[in-house]
DNA sequence: CTAGGGTTAG
């Protein structure tokens, strides 16, 4: 009865059922609990809390309980409770099953805790589960996120079963890593194997296009996609389109995409045109871009950020400062730059500026002494970088470092030698971070990976796998 | 007696 109120939404109705059912003396058991979960997960927190309660109450939660709190979890940003909660419901004697496991890998995956997804890929196999095309999608998909590309592809081949979304993982992951050739193998392979593909197959080839450059192929795919597959494109595949031309420095062609496309444009679209301006310096456009962005996102930094940015990159400091004021009235402040990396199964998180992290005092030692090895090698700070940072909020970043420097540091003086070092950002990584991480994956002989909000960056012998253009 | 809880892009 509670799960029929939660199907059709009564969300109110099933939680004032369960408490009826609570005072009419009747005892809740997994199945009423995993019923009204979902009707408290509107807010995790609450969900989480309440499943405590149950838990101390002594209820039988059973597997479904666990699987569905787990999976809560791992779709609304609490990743770390989501692998606490399976670590807990083990001890409580009981046994995950093939749905446990795909509810849980994204949480490893979002925080790229490589350690505990093979961990969890380790159990999928004892427990013979590793065959459900469920949890090999969901690995393929988890090892990709944490930058290993070849275990998703060893884990794609070896599955007895695939279907779109498998093949769906393994595509993004080629086009996430900026691997162009792989993708588009991948999306040969599949259709040569009988796999249509589907719209997401298109953003998947689209953005590797754009990572890879590969302008005008792009422009055949996307044409082709509705000529030859009858998929009409949304706006998913506009925003690809735009970031191909953008970062092509075809900034005037993705406009005019811009205004001929059949639905209203939004954040998607102008998002990127704004940044390709930033990076080609088109200030006419980009203005135009920042203009929409304030109507239709007034509350996100970020937008204010890149036009001043334009701004100031060409010291037009007056209207540099009229953005800030702009920024200033809303309330609004750049968002802190946070980065996490894991460190022997401990996932450390450090965000740029604080103090709470123990080691910070090595960690400025080790960044001041890479300074001076990376001066001794010519290398300049990146000046059109450092003017992104003039506000005073942002002066104490500059004078600490960017989250994500804190962590590689971190990274070089808790491993050993030639140890790979995979740290994730919750921004886009600046040119200076860039510059440093390849000049220490080449001095400090280590393969580093980056995983920004973008795509990954993987750092081997002084270059990037990115080609230095993102 | 069973169902229920599930993977991909942005």
């Amino acid at each position: 009865m509670i799960a029929g109120f939660n199907h059709s939404r009564h969300f109110k109705d099933s939680i004032l059922m369960f408490r009826d059912m609570h005072s009419e003396g009747f005892k809740p058991d997994g199945t009423s609990i995993s019923s009204v979960l979902p009707a408290v997960t509107g807010c995790v927190e609450g969900a989480l809390k309440r499943f405590k309660q149950f838990k101390r109450q002594g209820l039988n939660l059973n597997v479904v309980s666990w699987t569905s709190m787990i999976a809560s979890c791992s779709q609304n940003g609490k990743d770390m409770e989501a692998l606490e909660l399976f670590r807990e419901m083990q001890m409580e004697g009981l046994k995950p099953n093939s749905v446990t496991i795909p509810c849980l890998l994204p949480a490893c995956g979002n925080i790229a805790a490589l350690m505990h997804g093979k961990a969890v890929h380790c159990f999928s196999l004892k427990n013979w589960v590793s065959n459900d095309v469920y949890v090999g999608t969901a690995l393929i998909d988890m090892y990709a996120n944490c930058g290993r590309i070849q275990l998703s592809r060893r884990c794609f081949d070896s599955m007895p079963r695939r279907n779109l979304v498998s093949w769906n993982a393994l595509l993004g992951g080629y086009a996430m890593h900026g691997k162009t050739k792989e993708a588009l193998e991948v999306f040969n392979l599949m259709q040569k194997s009988g796999q249509e593909p589907d719209f997401i197959s298109f953003t998947s080839v689209l953005s590797a296009c754009s990572q890879g450059g590969l302008t005008e192929e792009g422009k055949f795919y996307f044409d082709s996609m509705s000529k030859d597959y009858g998929i009409e494109p949304r706006l998913e595949h506009y925003s690809c389109m735009v970031s191909l031309l953008g970062r092509a420095g075809r900034i005037v062609e993705a406009y005019t995409m811009v205004k001929q496309m059949p639905m209203e444009p939004d954040g998607c679209i102008w998002g990127p045109l704004l940044s390709s301006c930033r990076v080609h310096h088109n200030l006419a456009i980009g203005e135009i871009a920042a203009r929409k962005l304030f109507e239709l996102e007034p509350n996100n930094p970020g937008n204010y950020v890149l036009l001043s940015n334009i701004y100031a990159s060409k010291s037009m400091w007056v209207e540099v400062n009229s953005v800030r004021e702009m920024m200033k009235s809303k309330g609004l402040r750049k968002n802190p730059g946070c980065s996490w990396i894991e460190i022997k199964n401990k996932v450390h998180m450090l965000l740029a500026g604080d103090n709470l992290h123990p080691q910070m005092p090595e960690i400025t030692k080790k960044l001041g002494e890479l300074r001076v090895e990376m001066q001794k090698s010519g290398y300049l700070p990146h000046t059109d970088f450092v003017l992104q940072d003039v506000e005073e909020q942002d002066k104490e970043e500059m004078l600490c470092d960017h989250s994500e420097k804190l962590a590689v540091a971190l990274g070089l003086l808790n491993t050993s030698r030639g140890f790979p070092l995979q740290v994730i950002k919750n921004l886009r990584i600046c040119g200076d971070c860039h510059a440093v991480i390849k000049f220490i994956s080449e001095f400090e002989d280590r393969e580093i990976f980056v995983r920004d909000t973008n795509r990954f960056h993987h750092f081997k012998d002084g270059a990037c796998s990115c080609g230095d253009l993102w």
